[in-house]
RNA sequence: GGGCGUGUAGCUCAGUUGGUUAGAGCGCCACCAUGACACGGUGGAGGUCCCGGGUUCGAGUCCCGUCACGCCCACCA
């Protein structure tokens, strides 16, 4: 035991252990394995734009916990790591640490560099750089931001296969993105579409269903006449959009509402810009919202779609995609007035042209009463700062059950084919699938991303025809429609009439990420890693991201393979900070974890995270990371007691019987840790195996270490240490999924090679445990009695009487002389009757001097 | 408005098909230099299990209802 130290210590393990794991490949994937042999998890790809906190160190270490689990039990792992480094985040992160701006309509610029490396002045003006610029800057900012990532995760423990790391962006990311999208639209599961979608006017995106979070922001209602034609008056409004009026094309009411039914089929005239529209029913119009009949602009919101589309109304589109007001008079404005009134509100944002309307309404006397402020929700972007304006735009979307009720039904069916821990986070699914209202919107009019594969035709004009799609062969992915050509033209054919023209589109970062199962397993990449892990057996993921990567991920694995993706999805919680506040950067309360992986330790850490149960929102609490600290010292000095006993004699076993007891109570214990991580519950497996530990520290070893000591022999001490040293063997493997770097440490004082690819425990031993729980009620009452003497613990016993029933007395003695030992107890009296009590004499102190 | 979850000690949380006196850790209080650990150990105090009904021999646990909090969805005229 030459390598244990005087006075271990838990500082530098983790680089110590660190750079050991990853020299000797110990978490390296098999890929001799066969699929039976595979555990393989679907790892979340962290954002690398964000920062990592301390949510990530909880989720991930619950996966890892699991992981650690499946390879002691034998399993090849496959444990990838990703970076998601697409889209938009990323993209606003470079605008913001660079300086720079996208604009495509400029050439490349072979020379160009960023103005600034990370501290961009308030007063800067973007710099406006080319696509193939800018997609450029975004890789090397998110190669940096991978580095830290990296250290952080290597620092973490987590078991992942670096051989296997791959990001979105990656060469294989935008082939696999682009062949599934392709197969996709080969099945009919993707198409295109021009009609009205809702638009970030400052990202300038069309943004999907998934994407999109209500707010309650301030508004006003505003009553608006529109005048009757039969001069008998007018019908009255209420709208909190007031400078949508131009955009009118029609008013709407309940069609069992008697105060409108007389003015169905009629005409009214709007106000300021005096176009005709009809009033017209439709069963939408909600007689208790407002004044009972509603305006219908293209497009206020998402019923103005519904009744455009239902009612086949004529689109009056008027705010394009820089969120403004068409600067030219539109033809349905005919009379002068009203294109006077327009003209002052032409180029304006919303906003201001809100204003304006309502100036002008007050002018004209068509607007009744002041405005009347409201709160109410509307649809923004989630990184948006604006609300969403509805264009109309041509689109590609991918069918997901939102327009169409069987698909629906088979993902919802594809859900149950999953087990979900928690159970209840299915309802989460299905509730989503089923409140759906359209398919999923994959095209994202940004840069850095996965281009939409595909070019179009021009016809003899030079107009797309975005009918006639040019598709690239599979063979040929990735490709970038924008430098790359179709098959059977030249470049010099681009944007020429009969020429073609690619997409300018990039897809939704989901429409990638959705594929991470495809991506790490190299699908259809002449590899048949694939097969080896396909359908996966773990996604672990948050539980806020159900409604976006777990759906879209069901999605196109439905689609592609006519299965789910994974066996288990295992949701986790998210980290509140003290107050119970949700994290979030806006609130300013992010904890990042350096420093806290830096002030207790990894193991620590890990120790806090896996006491949050499965799914269950966890509080920061810096107190159980001091007590993770302590198990791992702990650990440390445990093991070196242990081990000082030294080496039982070859052939050793446990005869004593609270040996014996001991071992099966740990074996019960091992059980219950396996049940438990079977079913991906490492919070109660860790819960199982701690309170063993502390109650083997505490209580066995304190009452047989004067027997190991050979206070009774050699026999009865060849017991307690061949106990001892099974038990510290054990111990030491179920800790490792949890504290891997203090359970290695400990490991290698006395074995060989590393803890974590050795076998889980064995339970299921034959023994009897239940003298264990009356004989530390007796440990327990001797140290009370000495507690209220005040006495020391090792204060001499001259006699200690102990009384109960005659079963539980018989149990108790059977660890006689352990009591005797741990207790400094001269004689035992056994009194049959009552209670299990104890009594104690304590001997008189000798007097010193 | 629909769905889901949570409510147990000052704090963070366990409590498995209902079963003696409801548990752990932290914090608090008191004590202890005992052959691994003072970054330690021992003991103690501390609870109307949100509230109200019901089922049952028996309810923290099951059922109904109420309240509070959190999340998801809907609600934009």
């Amino acid at each position: 035991m030459a390598n244990i130290p005087d006075k271990p210590s838990l500082d530098g393990i983790e680089t110590r252990w660190m750079q050991q794991w990853e020299a000797d490949g110990t978490y390296r994937f098999d890929r001799s394995a066969s699929r039976d042999e595979v555990f393989a998890i679907d790892t979340p790809p962290p954002t690398v734009s964000g920062s990592l906190h301390i949510g990530h160190v909880f989720s991930y270490t619950h996966t890892d916990t699991v992981a650690r689990f499946q390879r002691m039990r034998g399993k090849q792992v496959f444990y990838p790591i990703g970076w998601d480094d697409n889209g938009l985040a990323t993209e606003r992160r470079v605008q913001n640490v660079t300086g720079v701006r996208c604009d495509p309509s400029l050439p490349f610029d072979p020379a160009f560099s960023a103005p600034f490396h990370g501290d961009v002045p308030k007063d800067h003006r973007a710099v406006p750089v080319s696509r193939p610029n800018f997609v450029e800057l975004c890789r090397e900012i998110t190669h940096l931001d991978e580095q830290v990532f990296e250290h952080i995760i290597q620092l973490l423990g987590l078991s992942v296969d670096w051989t296997l790391l791959y990001t979105t962006i990656g060469e294989r990311a935008r082939r696999v993105s682009q062949r599934g999208f392709l197969r996709n639209l080969a099945r009919g599961e993707a198409y295109q579409q021009d009609a009205p979608t809702l638009y970030d006017i400052d990202e300038r995106t069309a943004v999907a269903q998934a994407e999109m979070e209500d707010r309650d922001v301030p508004g006003a209602y505003h009553q608006v006449a529109f005048h009757r034609f039969d001069g008998q008056g007018d019908l009255v409004i209420d709208t909190t959009r007031p400078e949508l009026l131009a955009s009118c094309v029609a008013m709407v009411a309940h069609p069992d509402d008697p105060r409108f039914q007389p003015f169905f089929g009629t005409t009214v005239r709007t106000p300021l810009f005096e176009v005709e529209v009809p009033v017209l029913a439709h069963h939408l119009a909600d007689p208790e919202k407002g004044t009972g009949i509603a305006m219908i602009c293209t497009f206020g919101d998402v019923t103005d779609v519904t009744w455009w589309r239902e009612l086949n109304l004529p689109s009056r589109a008027l705010i394009g995609f820089d969120g403004r007001f068409a600067s030219d008079t539109p033809e349905w404005i005919t009379t002068a007035a009203g294109s006077e009134a327009y003209a002052q509100i032409a180029g304006m944002a919303p906003k201001q042209a809100q204003r304006k309307v309502v100036e002008l309404l007050q002018t004209s006397g068509e607007m009744l009463g002041d405005a009347r402020p409201i709160s109410h929700p509307v649809k923004f972007y989630e990184r948006g700062t604006r609300p969403l304006e509805i264009v109309a735009t041509r689109q590609w979307y991918i069918r997901n059950g939102g327009r169409d009720t069987e698909l629906r039904d088979r993902l919802i069916a594809r859900g149950r084919e999953v087990t979900w821990h928690p159970s209840y986070m299915e309802h989460r699914y299905d509730n989503w699938v089923g409140g759906l209202n359209g398919d999923w919107l994959v095209s994202r009019q940004r840069f850095f991303g996965v281009p939409v594969p595909l070019w179009y035709r021009l016809d003899a004009d030079g107009n797309p025809r975005y009918d006639d799609v040019l598709v690239p062969d599979e063979a040929l992915l990735p490709v970038d429609p924008s430098t790359d050509c179709p098959v059977g033209f030249t470049n010099d054919q681009r944007g020429v009439p009969g020429g073609f023209i690619g997409d300018p589109d990039v897809m939704d970062t989901w429409a990638t990420s959705s594929l991470t199962p495809q991506i790490a397993s190299a699908w259809e990449e002449h590899d048949s890693l694939f097969d080896q892990v396909f359908p996966m057996d773990m996604r672990p993921q948050g539980h806020d991201i159900i409604r976006t990567w777990l759906f879209a991920t069901m999605v196109r694995s439905h689609h592609e393979h006519g299965c789910p993706p994974w066996k288990n999805a295992a949701l986790s919680g998210w980290i509140l900070d003290p107050d119970r506040k949700k994290m979030s950067k806006s609130k300013g309360n992010v904890v990042t974890p350096i420093d806290l992986l830096e002030k207790y330790g990894t193991d620590a850490i890990r120790y806090w995270a896996a006491s949050g149960r499965p799914g269950v929102d966890t509080a920061l609490d810096e107190g159980q990371m001091k007590v993770g600290r302590k198990l791992a010292t702990k650990l440390l000095n445990a093991t070196k007691f242990v081990l000082s006993f030294g080496e039982p004699p070859a052939g050793a076993s446990a005869t004593e019987a609270i040996d014996v007891a001991m071992l099966a109570r740990l074996a019960h214990t091992v059980d219950e840790a396996t049940v438990a991580f079977e079913g991906f519950d490492y919070a109660r497996a860790l819960e199982q195996i701690e309170a063993f530990f502390w109650w083997f520290c505490d209580d066995y070893v304190e009452l047989v270490k004067g027997r190991a000591y050979s206070g009774h022999g050699p026999e009865a001490a060849a017991s307690a240490l061949a106990a001892l040293r099974e038990a510290l063997h054990t111990i030491h493997r179920l800790l490792a999924p949890f504290l891997p770097f203090v359970t290695d440490e400990v490991w290698n004082w006395w074995q060989t090679g590393s803890v974590h690819t050795q076998t889980w425990p064995q339970g299921h031993r034959s023994g009897d445990a239940s003298m264990l729980d009356p004989t530390s009620e007796v440990v327990g009452a001797i140290r009370r009695a000495k507690t209220e003497a005040k006495a020391s613990q090792k204060a001499a016993v001259s006699t200690a009487v102990i009384t109960g029933p005659a079963d539980l007395l018989a149990l108790v003695r059977l660890a006689e002389g352990d009591l005797g030992d741990a207790g400094s107890v001269a004689e035992f009296q056994w009194v049959e009757g009552g209670e299990l009590g104890c009594t104690v004499v304590l001997a008189p102190v000798e007097q010193a001097g």
